[in-house]
DNA sequence: CTAGCAAAAGTTGTCAGACAAGCAGATCAA
DNA sequence: TTGATCTGCTTGTCTGACAACTTTTGCTAG
């Protein structure tokens, strides 16, 4: 068994363990298939009770690096954390350049939403859309906070594309950006013009969508995702612009 | 507090209390904020030991559903499990129609990971692509398996985009189907021809990565992925094209 | 009556020991 | 050799207890 870091007791014992187990994992200490040292075994070599051992375990198995059997023992997972997906893992949080990595994903996921979701949005979608539109109107015109307004907009389109996955991971990491969205909304967002050259962006995404043409709503979509990125700050200079070509322009049935 | 569906013993009892609690606060029946009842009132409710509950909302904490203060309680996090992403709640695991919800997803960020690695990939990550290509066209000329190599080749050209959370998403949904990629490299594969014709798509994405070429990068890649799609059996008639405009085209440094 | 403080009650965190349920290897008989 | 049984080990669950901490209550001094 590799060697333990004691710790002396910085918060949840059973969040240390577990911590310290994962990372044995990560680091291929551990591999795949091998079974885990008995509950007892961990809990004295940790010097913490068999409950906390098996707290920390049941966080890993949640997380999809172990499973157990009972009689038999826990094992690592054939594919150890690769079940779900975070971005904390998946880049240096302390670097400045974490935003703009993630906000290029975002990036090329919802510039191809919106040309789906010009294909395919129903009318439904479509009223979605234009009612978040419609907040974010009102708060541009009342200089008041239209971030949930702004949020909502974009889980709509992502909607209309008619795939729940797409759907998921576009609110999912819309979240991680709804922090910034605020130097657009807040006070002096207004005052600088940035909120109202939002809606504008926002405006020709919905009318692109709703005429149901793809090459237009990429191409909306795409302004706007630039443009936001300079609003905070990130550069997009080396980003792929993914443009359409002519002869995909294809209306709606 | 809401009801609680007794169940008799499915397996895991912790595991059944984490799922009914995930459960209230995904349909809102808990907002966020929200003080969910103690310890000893779910033991006594769900009719099991405070040490279940304990297992229980450890898995929860782990999910970022909740976050619990010693003396106080545990509350629902604001953005309640929005903190990672899990395809298996993306998507109905039922329907025949999450493969290709996934796909879809798997297509758009990996066609554009082509066109991003033809105009940054290094030498470093033209040597280990090659090397997987290298070791795909041995597995089709001894008809052996080459589904780790197809896998690294994806990965590869992810890692040659330098950005760090685009690298992880791929490796993240390439992963989902591994098991996917069997059919074309087991024997009725080779027999059949769909490893020589596979084998052929990651050649002529590799030429225009090496070559710089964005456009030729993305569209290999499309056509890739499109086959790849039929040969697990998955409706592409409805994806998007995402072509390059030849204006895009543009020369490594 | 109010402000502030101290005690008390309640809640989560940890520990210890016990038994039940299930698994795997050793033992023994045919 | 093979098959069944048995025994020890491991995980799953329960109970009770105490420590650490928070919140509320109630009391006292002003």
């Amino acid at each position: 068994m590799p060697e333990i870091a004691r710790v002396a007791r910085p918060s949840q014992l059973s969040e240390t363990v577990s911590k310290t187990i994962e990372k044995w994992i990560l680091d291929g200490v551990m591999a795949p298939g091998v079974k885990l040292p008995t509950e007892k075994t961990l809990s004295a070599e940790f010097g913490v009770s068999r409950a906390v051992v098996r707290e920390a375990i049941s966080r890993l198995k949640a997380e999809g690096y172990v499973a157990s059997r009972q009689g038999a023992g826990a094992f690592v997972e054939a594919r150890p954390g690769q079940n779900s997906f975070r971005l904390a893992d998946a880049v240096d949080p302390a670097g400045p350049a974490a935003t703009a990595h993630i906000f290029e994903l975002r990036y090329i996921v919802e510039t191809a939403a919106a040309a789906l979701a010009a294909s395919r949005r129903s009318d439904q979608d479509l009223a979605q859309m234009r009612e978040a539109l419609l907040r974010m109107r009102h708060a541009v015109a009342e200089r008041t906070d239209g971030t949930q307004a702004d949020d909502d907009f974009h889980v709509a389109i992502a909607a209309a594309t008619g795939n729940p996955a797409l759907l998921r991971f576009i609110r999912f990491v819309g979240h991680q950006f709804f922090a910034s969205r605020v130097p657009t909304w807040n006070a002096e967002g207004h005052a600088a013009g940035r909120a109202d050259a939002a809606q504008a962006e926002h405006e020709r995404m919905f009318e692109a969508i709703a005429a149901g043409d793809g090459v237009a709503a990429r191409e909306a979509a795409r302004i706007h995702m630039v443009e936001a990125a300079r609003r905070i700050g990130i550069d997009t200079d080396h980003w792929d612009p993914a443009p359409q070509a002519p002869w995909e322009e294809e209306a709606l049935p």
